[in-house]
DNA sequence: CCTGATTTTATGGGAAACCGTAATTCATCG
DNA sequence: CGATGAATTACGGTTTCCCATAAAATCAGG
């Protein structure tokens, strides 16, 4: 059961309507914060005095100001968050929609749901928030019309370290050097170019340029 | 004063803080809709009912779903009301961030206020609120350090062409022919190669592929 | 260890992009 | 009309990219 609840989230106006989702399901032990320092802080006191979180709410960005900040954002804190208290159930809600982003969430944070800031976010966080209190994931609705046919292909480790370079601007008659000295196991010249156009080809593209942009879409870059 | 306020915004969670903004500043004659075409239906209804709204809240993006609409978004939505009920005041609540959006709509639209949904929205529509019903104006805080050296370069037209034909996989050698069919004052593959080669200075790039993905991230494109 | 299949790498020719320079066009003004 | 200067376009050489093919390496099974 959930009963303590930790909100981490920098606009104001969203945690207020988190706040006041959680009033309506009547859980009146939260607590709420606009930066993530102060979040992991809350999180390690209450965990030293024996009443520690049962959830951590929290969005993915956090916009800097003048009050400099250790950890970067959400991921930051999830991170740090789950090492102080492994338990810790985790429920994001933030506006990011690029799916391979969300499922990074999943995959390599272990998070426990997800609620995008969308038309009824209000009404889905509740639903998140029974599902993990009865110790289930909540994964988001994917409405977007967004994610049509083309998210057929999955990104190999590979993949990704090509398209990233390329949209770093290396050149790439250069790629090979770098992946040689990052120990890649495919290095050839040859082999990048056949990633390549076996990417365009699952996506229907003819050049890099829409290739990059692509993946910066999708959240694989 | 300002007694009767419509909301139009289609994150749940948004509509349910800024409402309860209002209730803090005790205006209770307040109606919230979810689409941009039910906003207007609702201020043309009031307004033929004799008891217009005296201020109107909008989003700027609302997320299209099967539920077809005929105004676009917020921008839609201010130029249909003001046509129908020229006095009424508008406030723009949005994550937009670019200032030359920003100034657009103040310029254009003829708005009275805008709120960053940022770290102190609710504080901030506390007090757009209040200015407006004084009949002033709120502009924004510019506090985003986002603004950098960077959005230095201002593109024009021709840039855009140019850099949207590239996303789109055209060819950099089919472009003039492109040019030309829509009769695009330069065409010559020289005059773009030379755009492209400033461009990518401007911003310290290399290849088209950082071109392009800054071009989209900063909505130029 | 051998063999065959698959993957990776090397190579070369041709297309596109890059870059400097020269020729052309165009607008302006005397 | 002619001259001047700026912008546009055309052209040639070089680099990079693209693509097909061949060579080499890797791997699995017998």
């Amino acid at each position: 059961m959930i009963t303590k609840v930790l909100i981490a989230e920098d606009h104001e106006s969203a945690n207020i309507s988190v706040q006041k989702t959680l009033e309506d399901l009547a859980i009146t032990d939260t607590a709420y914060v606009y930066y993530c320092d102060d979040a992991l802080n809350r999180i390690v006191h209450a965990l030293k005095a024996g009443d520690p979180f049962d959830l951590l709410i929290t969005d993915l960005y956090f916009e800097p100001d003048n009050n400099i900040q250790v950890l970067s954002g959400g991921m930051d804190l999830i991170a740090a968050a789950k090492k102080e208290q492994s338990g810790l159930k985790v429920l994001v809600f933030s506006a990011e929609s690029r799916p391979a982003a969300i499922e990074q969430l999943f995959k390599h944070e272990d998070i426990d749901g997800f609620v995008r800031k969308a038309r009824n976010d209000a009404r889905e966080l509740k639903e998140a928030i029974r599902e993990i209190s009865r110790h289930r994931r909540y994964f988001p609705r994917y409405t977007g019309q967004e994610t049509g046919q083309k998210n057929a292909y999955s990104f190999s480790e590979f993949d990704i370290v090509i398209i990233t370079l390329l949209a770093q601007g290396m050149l790439q008659k250069d790629i090979p050097a770098y992946l040689q000295r990052n120990r890649i196991k495919p290095s050839g010249l040859s082999s990048v170019e056949k990633r390549l156009n076996q990417m365009k080809d699952a996506f229907g593209f003819t050049k890099n340029e829409q290739l990059v942009l692509h993946c910066k879409a999708l959240g694989a870059i």
